[in-house]
DNA sequence: TAGCCACGGATTGGATACAATTTCAACCCT
DNA sequence: AGGGTTGAAATTGTATCCAATCCGTGGCTA
């Protein structure tokens, strides 16, 4: 079943075309139509790309010129994407794409640590078998890849979709938001995840699946934030991830 | 100590001026300067004092003549309230007013409960006596007070006022969010809450303070979280309010 | 040489006018 | 009477202009 863990590698597999974000990241890929809404959909998933690294400045006009259309909707997907948490606005004076310090990031991990199992045990009922083996099916893959992009978006679609069948309007907006803000941080440490430490990742991943299996609430939620804790405290261990000064 | 709780009614002493929030609720009362951030103050606290009930349509035209403003700065300060939660952005239709199902309601405190316990535990280490001092008061004029207005800028400014020393970037945003969701069926609980049952949450915010001065965080978190969540479970007796058909 | 201030370019913020798109509801036709 | 259509009203987007603000540069001063 298990899987000899390789070191994730940096090195993406080609340039593909970027398969946006498997797991919508809030409405959905809006394509036509909503000119704001098309282009605060196109800014996230550059930034949860990672092209724009945290730090970089956005302009109103670059933006609005590379996508055809005027400033003003570009003006208000910027406020979409702040209340996404992906940018940081500065009056009169622009837009920078967000920048966690290690303690805003482990305020987020701790958010998620109590969030995130609730949010479970929402969707936990819901989830049929399909479903089940579907998760199985991505976590097995998790462990086979070696491409950290590849890794990142399996980690996104296995988590944010166990949590899919929540019937949920206002908490899974708000855990979206909390695994938009922590992308890049979480790209920056898978890089430095050790053979033993992935082991545990994809163990914990496996649990997950089997207590979802047996409907047991408690147990998922405990795993969890287990899992959620876990990588917190590996953040804290890795303070250089955060040091990218200006 | 305590005061004979005397139920509470609706009329308001007077029709004073609204005294806005007393905890700022997200920037602050932003005066000069930025027009599309005052818009979304000044639409806020309209919104949270009750001025435009929830399913209400707030027009871009309106609001801009009201303000003295062009619609640019409108529609930015639509989006800036639609992340608060307290708008709901229809495409090529409106804004209205945000309204909460039951259900809705539900899954804010179900959240508030988790989460609010991690931002008192954040804030706790850092309050002084004079603090501690200031919301004994807040909590003893809440139990003098028959008005229902005054009793939810007490109970607000008890509450997030206890959070205020954390030095968190998130958690402090999100909770104020959650807050703002929900103020309207505040409002209306309040309005609900019999003599036993006010008895009960005045106490328990006495028991906050007492824990707070103790630094027990378990035992704050604690209390903290059975408060939030009695109150959830009063609201789920209470179905008929959420029953305001447009 | 270090520090401070003023100036000017660049950028954002806002106003206005107008075109395009969408929604919704009344209306007409079969 | 029911279903499709049209048109008014609202939002959304574009274009243009100007004001306000910020930031770096350069020069002046101690």
């Amino acid at each position: 079943m298990t899987q000899a863990p390789v070191p994730l590698s940096k090195t993406p597999a080609s340039n593909l075309p970027v398969p946006t974000t498997l797991v919508p990241t809030t409405p959905a890929s809006a394509s036509h139509g909503n000119a704001s809404a098309r282009i605060a959909a196109l800014l996230r998933t550059a930034i949860l790309g990672g092209e724009y690294p945290p730090g970089t400045r956005i302009r109103q006009d670059d933006v609005a010129q590379r996508y055809g259309a005027s400033r003003v909707p570009v003006r208000e997907a910027f406020r979409t994407l702040e209340a996404d948490g992906l940018v940081t606005l500065i009056a009169n004076t622009g837009a920078w794409v967000s920048r966690l310090s290690l303690a805003e990031c482990d305020e987020v991990y701790q958010t998620r640590d109590r969030v995130e199992p609730l949010l479970l045990r929402y969707a936990l009922p819901s989830i049929d078998e399909a479903h089940m083996d579907h998760l199985d099916e991505l976590a097995t893959r998790m462990e086979r890849t070696d491409q950290v992009e590849e890794f990142l978006r399996l980690d996104r679609e296995f988590h944010l979709g166990s949590y899919e069948s929540a019937q949920t309007t206002v908490l899974g907006d708000l855990v979206r938001r909390l695994w938009n803000t922590t992308q890049h941080y979480r790209r920056a440490f898978t890089l430095l995840l050790d053979e033993p430490a992935a082991r545990m990742v994809h163990d914990e991943h496996h649990m997950l699946v089997a207590a979802i299996r047996e409907h047991d609430s408690d147990g998922a939620e405990h795993i969890l934030a287990g899992h959620i804790r876990r990588t917190r405290l590996g953040l804290a261990r890795h303070p250089e991830v955060f040091d990218t000064q200006p």
